[in-house]
DNA sequence: ACCTGAACACCGTTCAAGT
DNA sequence: ACCTGAACACCGTTCAAGT
Protein backbone atom coordinates (compact mmCIF):
# COMPACT_ATOMS: atom_id res chain seq x y z
CA UNK A 1 0.00 0.00 0.00
CA UNK A 2 1.28 3.57 -1.14
CA UNK A 3 0.65 4.99 2.13
CA UNK A 4 2.36 2.92 4.44
CA UNK A 5 5.58 3.95 2.29
CA UNK A 6 5.32 6.97 2.89
CA UNK A 7 5.17 6.13 6.70
CA UNK A 8 8.12 4.04 6.61
CA UNK A 9 9.80 7.35 5.26
CA UNK A 10 8.87 10.39 7.16
CA UNK A 11 7.00 7.96 10.41
CA UNK A 12 9.44 8.83 13.69
CA UNK A 13 9.84 4.97 14.50
CA UNK A 14 12.90 4.43 12.72
CA UNK A 15 14.65 7.37 14.76
CA UNK A 16 13.07 7.32 17.96
CA UNK A 17 14.31 4.67 20.45
CA UNK A 18 11.36 4.81 23.41
CA UNK A 19 8.49 3.56 20.83
CA UNK A 20 10.33 0.90 18.45
CA UNK A 21 7.24 -1.26 18.76
CA UNK A 22 4.34 1.55 17.58
CA UNK A 23 3.04 2.49 20.79
CA UNK A 24 1.73 6.18 20.35
CA UNK A 25 3.90 8.67 21.74
CA UNK A 26 2.39 10.37 24.76
CA UNK A 27 2.33 14.05 25.37
CA UNK A 28 5.10 16.09 26.58
CA UNK A 29 8.43 17.58 24.75
CA UNK A 30 10.27 14.53 22.86
CA UNK A 31 13.90 14.22 24.01
CA UNK A 32 15.01 14.83 20.12
CA UNK A 33 12.65 17.44 17.63
CA UNK A 34 10.33 15.24 15.77
CA UNK A 35 9.58 18.14 13.15
CA UNK A 36 11.81 20.62 11.64
CA UNK A 37 11.17 22.82 8.29
CA UNK A 38 13.32 20.35 6.17
CA UNK A 39 11.33 16.97 7.70
CA UNK A 40 8.01 18.85 7.18
CA UNK A 41 8.79 20.02 3.52
CA UNK A 42 10.23 16.78 2.43
CA UNK A 43 6.99 14.78 3.78
CA UNK A 44 4.81 17.94 2.18
CA UNK A 45 6.30 16.87 -1.41
CA UNK A 46 6.56 12.96 -1.13
CA UNK A 47 2.56 13.43 0.22
CA UNK A 48 1.37 15.84 -2.56
CA UNK A 49 3.50 13.57 -5.40
CA UNK A 50 1.63 10.48 -4.30
CA UNK A 51 -2.18 11.80 -3.31
CA UNK A 52 -2.12 15.54 -5.12
CA UNK A 53 -2.99 18.41 -4.32
CA UNK A 54 -6.73 17.89 -3.07
CA UNK A 55 -5.25 15.23 -0.77
CA UNK A 56 -2.76 17.47 1.24
CA UNK A 57 -4.28 18.88 4.41
CA UNK A 58 -2.71 19.26 7.49
CA UNK A 59 -4.26 16.51 8.78
CA UNK A 60 -2.71 14.14 6.38
CA UNK A 61 0.41 15.74 6.69
CA UNK A 62 0.46 14.70 10.79
CA UNK A 63 -0.15 11.58 9.96
CA UNK A 64 2.38 11.69 7.19
CA UNK A 65 4.85 12.48 10.12
CA UNK A 66 3.20 10.51 12.93
CA UNK A 67 2.64 13.60 14.67
CA UNK A 68 -0.57 15.10 15.79
CA UNK A 69 -2.01 17.98 13.22
CA UNK A 70 -1.50 20.54 16.28
CA UNK A 71 2.02 19.40 16.28
CA UNK A 72 2.50 20.69 12.94
CA UNK A 73 1.55 24.67 14.35
CA UNK A 74 5.21 24.51 16.70
CA UNK A 75 7.31 24.84 13.21
CA UNK A 76 4.84 26.43 10.89
CA UNK A 77 2.43 29.29 11.40
CA UNK A 78 -0.42 28.24 8.63
CA UNK A 79 -0.71 25.71 5.64
CA UNK A 80 -0.11 28.14 3.43
CA UNK A 81 3.54 28.74 5.01
CA UNK A 82 3.90 25.19 4.32
CA UNK A 83 2.66 25.80 0.88
CA UNK A 84 5.76 28.73 0.41
CA UNK A 85 8.21 26.50 1.92
CA UNK A 86 7.73 23.80 -0.87
CA UNK A 87 7.43 26.13 -3.04
CA UNK A 88 11.06 27.28 -2.05
CA UNK A 89 11.88 23.55 -2.37
CA UNK A 90 10.03 23.00 -5.41
CA UNK A 91 12.32 25.49 -6.93
CA UNK A 92 15.86 23.22 -7.07
CA UNK A 93 14.55 21.08 -9.61
CA UNK A 94 14.52 23.20 -11.84
CA UNK A 95 17.15 22.90 -14.10
CA UNK A 96 19.85 25.64 -14.42
CA UNK A 97 22.87 23.64 -15.32
CA UNK A 98 23.10 25.31 -18.96
CA UNK A 99 24.07 29.11 -17.37
CA UNK A 100 27.89 29.04 -17.03
CA UNK A 101 28.19 26.05 -19.72
CA UNK A 102 25.80 26.91 -22.31
CA UNK A 103 25.63 29.82 -24.74
CA UNK A 104 23.16 32.17 -23.43
CA UNK A 105 20.18 31.18 -25.35
CA UNK A 106 20.71 27.47 -24.87
CA UNK A 107 20.65 27.92 -21.09
CA UNK A 108 17.59 29.65 -21.01
CA UNK A 109 16.03 27.52 -23.19
CA UNK A 110 16.74 24.68 -20.69
CA UNK A 111 15.89 26.66 -18.02
CA UNK A 112 13.01 27.72 -19.04
CA UNK A 113 11.21 24.62 -20.30
CA UNK A 114 12.46 22.96 -17.19
CA UNK A 115 10.97 25.76 -14.82
CA UNK A 116 7.81 24.89 -16.90
CA UNK A 117 7.24 21.40 -16.30
CA UNK A 118 8.28 21.34 -12.95
CA UNK A 119 5.17 23.73 -12.22
CA UNK A 120 2.97 22.47 -14.58
CA UNK A 121 3.22 18.92 -11.63
CA UNK A 122 2.73 22.19 -9.38
CA UNK A 123 0.30 23.77 -10.44
CA UNK A 124 -1.56 25.06 -7.09
CA UNK A 125 1.74 26.52 -6.44
CA UNK A 126 1.66 28.78 -9.25
CA UNK A 127 -0.27 31.43 -8.02
CA UNK A 128 1.76 31.57 -4.93
CA UNK A 129 5.07 31.75 -6.41
CA UNK A 130 4.12 34.43 -8.84
CA UNK A 131 3.55 36.56 -5.41
CA UNK A 132 5.74 35.45 -2.69
CA UNK A 133 8.63 37.98 -1.61
CA UNK A 134 12.17 36.66 -2.32
CA UNK A 135 12.59 37.15 1.23
CA UNK A 136 12.22 33.94 3.08
CA UNK A 137 12.61 31.79 -0.38
CA UNK A 138 16.18 31.62 -0.26
CA UNK A 139 16.04 28.83 -3.40
CA UNK A 140 14.05 30.68 -5.01
CA UNK A 141 16.50 33.65 -4.64
CA UNK A 142 19.28 32.10 -5.76
CA UNK A 143 17.55 30.75 -9.10
CA UNK A 144 17.33 34.68 -9.76
CA UNK A 145 20.96 35.18 -9.45
CA UNK A 146 22.34 32.55 -11.77
CA UNK A 147 19.27 33.98 -14.32
CA UNK A 148 20.41 37.53 -13.95
CA UNK A 149 23.89 36.60 -13.71
CA UNK A 150 23.51 34.73 -16.93
CA UNK A 151 21.69 37.42 -18.74
CA UNK A 152 23.92 40.20 -17.90
CA UNK A 153 26.84 37.76 -19.14
CA UNK A 154 25.21 37.63 -22.39
CA UNK A 155 24.88 41.39 -22.67
CA UNK A 156 21.20 42.43 -21.33
CA UNK A 157 21.45 45.97 -19.88
CA UNK A 158 21.11 46.12 -15.67
CA UNK A 159 17.78 47.99 -16.53
CA UNK A 160 16.27 45.35 -18.83
CA UNK A 161 16.85 42.60 -16.70
CA UNK A 162 13.79 42.60 -14.50
CA UNK A 163 11.57 43.07 -17.18
CA UNK A 164 12.86 40.55 -19.38
CA UNK A 165 13.02 37.95 -16.18
CA UNK A 166 9.26 38.69 -15.13
CA UNK A 167 8.29 38.39 -18.69
CA UNK A 168 9.40 35.44 -19.33
CA UNK A 169 8.86 34.13 -15.54
CA UNK A 170 4.58 34.95 -16.28
CA UNK A 171 4.77 33.26 -19.59
CA UNK A 172 6.04 30.33 -17.73
CA UNK A 173 3.54 30.64 -15.19
CA UNK A 174 0.28 31.29 -17.52
CA UNK A 175 2.27 28.06 -19.55
CA UNK A 176 2.25 25.65 -16.48
CA UNK A 177 -1.28 26.55 -16.15
CA UNK A 178 -1.66 26.01 -19.57
CA UNK A 179 -0.16 22.58 -19.74
CA UNK A 180 -2.43 20.97 -17.16
CA UNK A 181 -5.63 22.03 -20.16
CA UNK A 182 -7.59 19.02 -21.20
CA UNK A 183 -6.67 17.57 -24.37
CA UNK A 184 -10.22 18.85 -25.94
CA UNK A 185 -10.28 22.48 -23.98
CA UNK A 186 -11.02 24.18 -27.31
CA UNK A 187 -13.67 21.64 -28.40
CA UNK A 188 -16.78 23.91 -29.24
CA UNK A 189 -19.16 20.93 -29.35
CA UNK A 190 -22.52 22.37 -30.65
CA UNK A 191 -21.57 25.97 -30.83
CA UNK A 192 -19.31 25.14 -33.59
CA UNK A 193 -21.88 27.23 -35.68
CA UNK A 194 -21.60 30.53 -34.37
CA UNK A 195 -17.61 30.51 -33.90
CA UNK A 196 -16.37 29.65 -37.77
CA UNK A 197 -12.85 31.03 -37.26
CA UNK A 198 -11.90 29.43 -33.73
CA UNK A 199 -13.37 26.33 -35.08
CA UNK A 200 -11.52 25.88 -38.07
CA UNK A 201 -8.28 27.06 -36.32
CA UNK A 202 -8.44 24.57 -33.95
CA UNK A 203 -8.89 21.90 -36.46
CA UNK A 204 -6.64 23.64 -38.58
CA UNK A 205 -3.72 23.23 -35.73
CA UNK A 206 -0.60 21.67 -37.32
CA UNK A 207 -0.68 18.31 -36.07
CA UNK A 208 2.40 16.45 -38.41
CA UNK A 209 4.96 16.97 -35.40
CA UNK A 210 3.08 14.74 -32.81
CA UNK A 211 3.64 17.62 -30.56
CA UNK A 212 1.35 18.04 -27.93
CA UNK A 213 -0.69 21.72 -28.65
CA UNK A 214 0.80 23.48 -25.18
CA UNK A 215 4.58 22.68 -26.34
CA UNK A 216 3.82 24.51 -29.72
CA UNK A 217 2.29 27.36 -28.01
CA UNK A 218 4.95 27.57 -25.68
CA UNK A 219 7.97 27.33 -28.02
CA UNK A 220 6.27 30.09 -30.19
CA UNK A 221 5.88 32.40 -27.33
CA UNK A 222 9.36 31.10 -26.16
CA UNK A 223 11.10 32.44 -28.85
CA UNK A 224 9.57 35.39 -29.47
CA UNK A 225 10.50 36.49 -25.84
CA UNK A 226 13.78 35.07 -26.56
CA UNK A 227 14.36 37.19 -29.98
CA UNK A 228 13.07 40.35 -27.50
CA UNK A 229 15.53 39.45 -25.00
CA UNK A 230 18.28 38.84 -27.52
CA UNK A 231 17.24 42.89 -29.00
CA UNK A 232 18.33 44.28 -25.45
CA UNK A 233 21.77 43.43 -25.71
CA UNK A 234 24.74 45.21 -25.96
CA UNK A 235 28.49 45.22 -25.44
CA UNK A 236 31.49 42.75 -26.19
CA UNK A 237 29.08 39.60 -25.37
CA UNK A 238 25.91 41.13 -27.62
CA UNK B 1 -23.46 49.45 5.94
CA UNK B 2 -21.92 47.54 2.60
CA UNK B 3 -23.89 44.56 3.36
CA UNK B 4 -27.40 45.66 3.52
CA UNK B 5 -26.60 47.33 0.14
CA UNK B 6 -26.03 43.47 -1.48
CA UNK B 7 -28.80 42.81 0.29
CA UNK B 8 -31.23 45.26 -1.65
CA UNK B 9 -29.81 44.37 -4.97
CA UNK B 10 -30.53 40.78 -4.70
CA UNK B 11 -32.11 39.91 -2.03
CA UNK B 12 -36.03 38.73 -2.78
CA UNK B 13 -38.05 40.90 -0.95
CA UNK B 14 -38.69 43.55 -4.12
CA UNK B 15 -40.04 40.63 -5.80
CA UNK B 16 -41.98 38.33 -3.26
CA UNK B 17 -45.15 39.27 -2.95
CA UNK B 18 -46.15 37.44 0.52
CA UNK B 19 -43.18 38.32 2.79
CA UNK B 20 -42.36 42.17 1.67
CA UNK B 21 -42.48 42.77 5.67
CA UNK B 22 -39.54 40.65 5.50
CA UNK B 23 -40.56 37.48 7.19
CA UNK B 24 -38.65 34.20 6.62
CA UNK B 25 -39.63 32.07 4.12
CA UNK B 26 -41.33 28.69 4.70
CA UNK B 27 -40.00 25.28 2.86
CA UNK B 28 -42.09 24.48 -0.10
CA UNK B 29 -41.65 25.76 -3.59
CA UNK B 30 -42.07 28.74 -4.25
CA UNK B 31 -44.46 30.53 -6.71
CA UNK B 32 -41.92 32.00 -8.77
CA UNK B 33 -38.21 30.67 -8.79
CA UNK B 34 -35.72 32.66 -6.61
CA UNK B 35 -32.80 31.32 -8.25
CA UNK B 36 -31.23 31.68 -11.57
CA UNK B 37 -27.91 31.47 -13.46
CA UNK B 38 -28.15 34.75 -13.97
CA UNK B 39 -29.43 35.83 -10.50
CA UNK B 40 -26.93 33.33 -9.00
CA UNK B 41 -23.68 34.87 -10.99
CA UNK B 42 -24.39 38.19 -10.76
CA UNK B 43 -24.64 38.12 -7.23
CA UNK B 44 -20.92 36.17 -7.06
CA UNK B 45 -19.76 38.97 -8.60
CA UNK B 46 -21.10 41.85 -6.59
CA UNK B 47 -20.40 39.72 -3.08
CA UNK B 48 -16.31 39.51 -4.51
CA UNK B 49 -16.21 42.88 -5.76
CA UNK B 50 -17.30 43.97 -2.49
CA UNK B 51 -15.69 40.94 0.13
CA UNK B 52 -13.23 39.97 -1.84
CA UNK B 53 -12.51 35.96 -2.83
CA UNK B 54 -11.61 35.39 0.63
CA UNK B 55 -15.24 36.26 2.25
CA UNK B 56 -16.97 34.18 -0.54
CA UNK B 57 -18.66 31.03 0.27
CA UNK B 58 -21.68 29.13 -0.73
CA UNK B 59 -23.18 30.49 2.65
CA UNK B 60 -22.41 34.48 2.20
CA UNK B 61 -23.88 34.10 -1.64
CA UNK B 62 -26.68 32.20 -0.26
CA UNK B 63 -27.12 35.09 2.44
CA UNK B 64 -26.60 37.70 -0.53
CA UNK B 65 -29.71 35.84 -2.27
CA UNK B 66 -31.38 35.69 1.03
CA UNK B 67 -31.87 32.00 0.75
CA UNK B 68 -31.02 28.84 2.28
CA UNK B 69 -27.44 27.53 1.08
CA UNK B 70 -28.89 24.20 0.52
CA UNK B 71 -30.99 26.01 -2.21
CA UNK B 72 -28.41 26.80 -4.41
CA UNK B 73 -27.68 23.38 -5.27
CA UNK B 74 -30.99 23.38 -6.90
CA UNK B 75 -29.02 24.98 -9.30
CA UNK B 76 -25.17 24.72 -9.64
CA UNK B 77 -23.80 21.32 -8.86
CA UNK B 78 -21.08 22.75 -6.97
CA UNK B 79 -18.95 26.10 -5.60
CA UNK B 80 -16.36 25.05 -8.64
CA UNK B 81 -19.36 25.83 -10.72
CA UNK B 82 -20.27 29.00 -9.31
CA UNK B 83 -16.63 29.95 -10.30
CA UNK B 84 -16.88 28.78 -14.18
CA UNK B 85 -19.85 30.31 -14.61
CA UNK B 86 -18.58 33.62 -12.77
CA UNK B 87 -15.44 33.05 -14.93
CA UNK B 88 -17.65 33.21 -18.39
CA UNK B 89 -19.26 36.32 -17.15
CA UNK B 90 -16.20 38.36 -16.00
CA UNK B 91 -15.19 37.66 -19.71
CA UNK B 92 -17.63 39.93 -21.07
CA UNK B 93 -15.73 42.54 -19.63
CA UNK B 94 -12.96 42.02 -21.15
CA UNK B 95 -12.36 45.01 -24.37
CA UNK B 96 -12.35 43.67 -28.05
CA UNK B 97 -13.97 46.76 -29.05
CA UNK B 98 -10.83 46.86 -31.29
CA UNK B 99 -11.04 44.24 -33.79
CA UNK B 100 -13.10 45.17 -36.72
CA UNK B 101 -12.63 48.94 -35.99
CA UNK B 102 -8.27 49.29 -35.61
CA UNK B 103 -5.76 48.20 -37.25
CA UNK B 104 -5.22 44.65 -35.84
CA UNK B 105 -2.03 45.24 -33.92
CA UNK B 106 -4.30 48.12 -32.12
CA UNK B 107 -6.65 45.66 -31.39
CA UNK B 108 -4.70 43.36 -29.82
CA UNK B 109 -3.00 45.58 -27.30
CA UNK B 110 -6.52 46.83 -26.14
CA UNK B 111 -7.61 43.20 -25.78
CA UNK B 112 -4.55 42.25 -24.49
CA UNK B 113 -4.25 44.91 -21.79
CA UNK B 114 -8.01 44.70 -20.92
CA UNK B 115 -7.92 40.95 -20.18
CA UNK B 116 -4.64 41.40 -17.84
CA UNK B 117 -6.52 44.06 -16.38
CA UNK B 118 -9.66 42.32 -15.44
CA UNK B 119 -7.96 38.95 -14.42
CA UNK B 120 -5.41 40.97 -12.23
CA UNK B 121 -8.96 41.73 -10.40
CA UNK B 122 -9.96 38.42 -10.32
CA UNK B 123 -6.91 36.19 -10.05
CA UNK B 124 -8.20 33.37 -8.20
CA UNK B 125 -10.39 32.56 -11.72
CA UNK B 126 -6.81 32.23 -13.59
CA UNK B 127 -6.35 28.44 -12.59
CA UNK B 128 -9.88 28.17 -13.84
CA UNK B 129 -9.90 29.77 -17.27
CA UNK B 130 -6.25 28.32 -18.21
CA UNK B 131 -7.78 25.16 -18.07
CA UNK B 132 -11.85 25.63 -18.64
CA UNK B 133 -13.59 23.86 -21.51
CA UNK B 134 -15.13 26.28 -23.90
CA UNK B 135 -18.32 24.30 -23.95
CA UNK B 136 -20.39 25.25 -21.58
CA UNK B 137 -18.56 29.30 -21.59
CA UNK B 138 -20.54 30.53 -24.49
CA UNK B 139 -18.57 34.19 -23.64
CA UNK B 140 -15.18 32.98 -23.31
CA UNK B 141 -15.73 31.16 -26.61
CA UNK B 142 -17.30 34.40 -28.36
CA UNK B 143 -14.13 36.53 -27.54
CA UNK B 144 -11.63 33.79 -28.72
CA UNK B 145 -13.97 33.84 -32.53
CA UNK B 146 -13.46 37.71 -32.47
CA UNK B 147 -9.49 37.10 -31.62
CA UNK B 148 -9.34 34.24 -34.33
CA UNK B 149 -11.50 36.74 -36.70
CA UNK B 150 -9.24 39.17 -36.00
CA UNK B 151 -6.23 37.72 -36.44
CA UNK B 152 -6.83 35.70 -39.09
CA UNK B 153 -8.30 38.90 -41.17
CA UNK B 154 -4.81 39.98 -40.58
CA UNK B 155 -3.18 37.54 -42.60
CA UNK B 156 -1.95 35.37 -39.52
CA UNK B 157 -2.59 31.84 -41.38
CA UNK B 158 -5.14 29.21 -39.97
CA UNK B 159 -2.26 26.77 -38.47
CA UNK B 160 -0.62 29.42 -36.12
CA UNK B 161 -3.81 30.89 -34.34
CA UNK B 162 -4.29 28.55 -31.87
CA UNK B 163 -0.51 28.77 -30.85
CA UNK B 164 -0.19 32.41 -31.14
CA UNK B 165 -3.31 32.82 -29.12
CA UNK B 166 -2.56 30.19 -26.70
CA UNK B 167 1.01 31.61 -26.24
CA UNK B 168 -0.44 35.30 -25.78
CA UNK B 169 -3.21 34.04 -23.59
CA UNK B 170 -0.74 32.03 -21.37
CA UNK B 171 1.57 35.23 -21.19
CA UNK B 172 -1.86 37.25 -20.24
CA UNK B 173 -2.90 34.52 -17.39
CA UNK B 174 0.97 34.69 -15.73
CA UNK B 175 1.06 38.81 -15.80
CA UNK B 176 -2.48 38.49 -13.85
CA UNK B 177 -0.87 36.77 -11.30
CA UNK B 178 2.16 39.20 -11.19
CA UNK B 179 0.04 42.52 -11.07
CA UNK B 180 -0.73 41.13 -7.52
CA UNK B 181 2.73 40.85 -6.47
CA UNK B 182 3.61 43.25 -3.79
CA UNK B 183 6.01 46.14 -4.77
CA UNK B 184 8.76 45.03 -2.41
CA UNK B 185 8.70 41.60 -3.92
CA UNK B 186 12.55 41.29 -5.28
CA UNK B 187 13.94 42.71 -1.85
CA UNK B 188 16.70 40.45 -1.08
CA UNK B 189 16.86 41.59 2.13
CA UNK B 190 19.87 40.52 3.97
CA UNK B 191 20.68 37.79 1.08
CA UNK B 192 21.62 40.99 -0.84
CA UNK B 193 25.27 39.66 -0.71
CA UNK B 194 24.79 36.16 -1.87
CA UNK B 195 22.92 37.86 -5.11
CA UNK B 196 24.65 40.76 -6.15
CA UNK B 197 23.62 40.80 -9.87
CA UNK B 198 20.30 39.95 -9.28
CA UNK B 199 19.91 42.88 -6.44
CA UNK B 200 21.63 45.54 -8.48
CA UNK B 201 19.35 44.48 -11.22
CA UNK B 202 16.17 45.17 -8.88
CA UNK B 203 18.00 48.48 -8.18
CA UNK B 204 18.79 48.92 -11.48
CA UNK B 205 15.10 49.24 -12.49
CA UNK B 206 14.23 52.00 -15.12
CA UNK B 207 12.33 54.18 -12.48
CA UNK B 208 12.00 56.96 -14.92
CA UNK B 209 8.74 56.38 -16.29
CA UNK B 210 6.50 56.24 -12.98
CA UNK B 211 5.24 53.04 -14.69
CA UNK B 212 4.56 49.86 -11.92
CA UNK B 213 7.03 47.09 -12.45
CA UNK B 214 4.54 44.83 -13.61
CA UNK B 215 3.21 47.14 -16.68
CA UNK B 216 6.71 47.67 -17.71
CA UNK B 217 7.68 43.69 -18.03
CA UNK B 218 3.84 43.44 -19.27
CA UNK B 219 4.31 45.10 -22.61
CA UNK B 220 7.95 44.00 -22.91
CA UNK B 221 6.64 40.50 -23.23
CA UNK B 222 3.30 41.83 -25.29
CA UNK B 223 5.63 43.31 -27.93
CA UNK B 224 7.69 40.61 -28.55
CA UNK B 225 4.75 38.12 -28.69
CA UNK B 226 3.05 40.81 -31.17
CA UNK B 227 6.26 41.16 -33.13
CA UNK B 228 6.32 37.09 -33.73
CA UNK B 229 2.36 37.14 -34.36
CA UNK B 230 3.25 39.65 -37.30
CA UNK B 231 6.08 37.52 -38.32
CA UNK B 232 3.57 34.74 -39.31
CA UNK B 233 1.12 36.59 -41.49
CA UNK B 234 1.10 36.32 -45.02
CA UNK B 235 -1.58 37.14 -47.43
CA UNK B 236 -3.02 40.46 -49.06
CA UNK B 237 -3.26 41.76 -45.98
CA UNK B 238 0.14 41.26 -44.23
C1' DA C 1 10.44 23.81 23.72
C1' DC C 2 7.43 20.69 21.67
C1' DC C 3 4.33 17.13 21.91
C1' DT C 4 -1.07 15.28 22.60
C1' DG C 5 -5.98 15.65 22.67
C1' DA C 6 -10.03 18.25 23.00
C1' DA C 7 -12.34 21.97 21.21
C1' DC C 8 -13.78 25.94 18.04
C1' DA C 9 -15.55 28.05 14.22
C1' DC C 10 -16.02 27.23 10.18
C1' DC C 11 -16.45 24.67 5.23
C1' DG C 12 -19.10 22.44 1.04
C1' DT C 13 -22.59 19.28 0.32
C1' DT C 14 -26.60 15.91 1.10
C1' DC C 15 -31.16 14.84 2.07
C1' DA C 16 -35.77 14.35 4.17
C1' DA C 17 -39.72 17.16 4.73
C1' DG C 18 -42.64 20.61 3.04
C1' DT C 19 -45.54 23.06 -0.62
C1' DA D 1 -39.54 21.71 -9.14
C1' DC D 2 -37.52 24.22 -5.60
C1' DC D 3 -37.39 25.83 -1.16
C1' DT D 4 -35.96 25.05 4.38
C1' DG D 5 -33.52 23.07 8.16
C1' DA D 6 -30.94 19.51 10.14
C1' DA D 7 -27.11 16.78 9.57
C1' DC D 8 -22.52 14.91 7.77
C1' DA D 9 -17.86 14.68 7.09
C1' DC D 10 -14.67 17.30 6.85
C1' DC D 11 -11.34 21.78 7.27
C1' DG D 12 -7.44 24.82 9.51
C1' DT D 13 -6.26 26.49 13.81
C1' DT D 14 -6.06 27.33 19.03
C1' DC D 15 -4.99 26.09 23.53
C1' DA D 16 -4.62 23.79 28.04
C1' DA D 17 -2.21 19.95 29.90
C1' DG D 18 1.76 17.20 29.98
C1' DT D 19 6.94 16.24 30.07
Amino acid sequence: MVYSGLLTLFGRSHRMTDDARGEPRRAGRPLESVLSRARITTAALALITIEGYGGFTMSSLARTLQVAPSALYNHVSSKHEVLQWLEDHVMTMVDVSGFGSEPWDVAVRRWAWSYRDVFARHAPLVPLVAVLPVTGAPETLRMYETIAAGLAGAGVPVESLIPAIVAVESFIFGSALDANAPADIFDTGDLADSSPTFTAAVLGQDRSTGERPADVAFRFGLEALLAAVAATRRGPDA
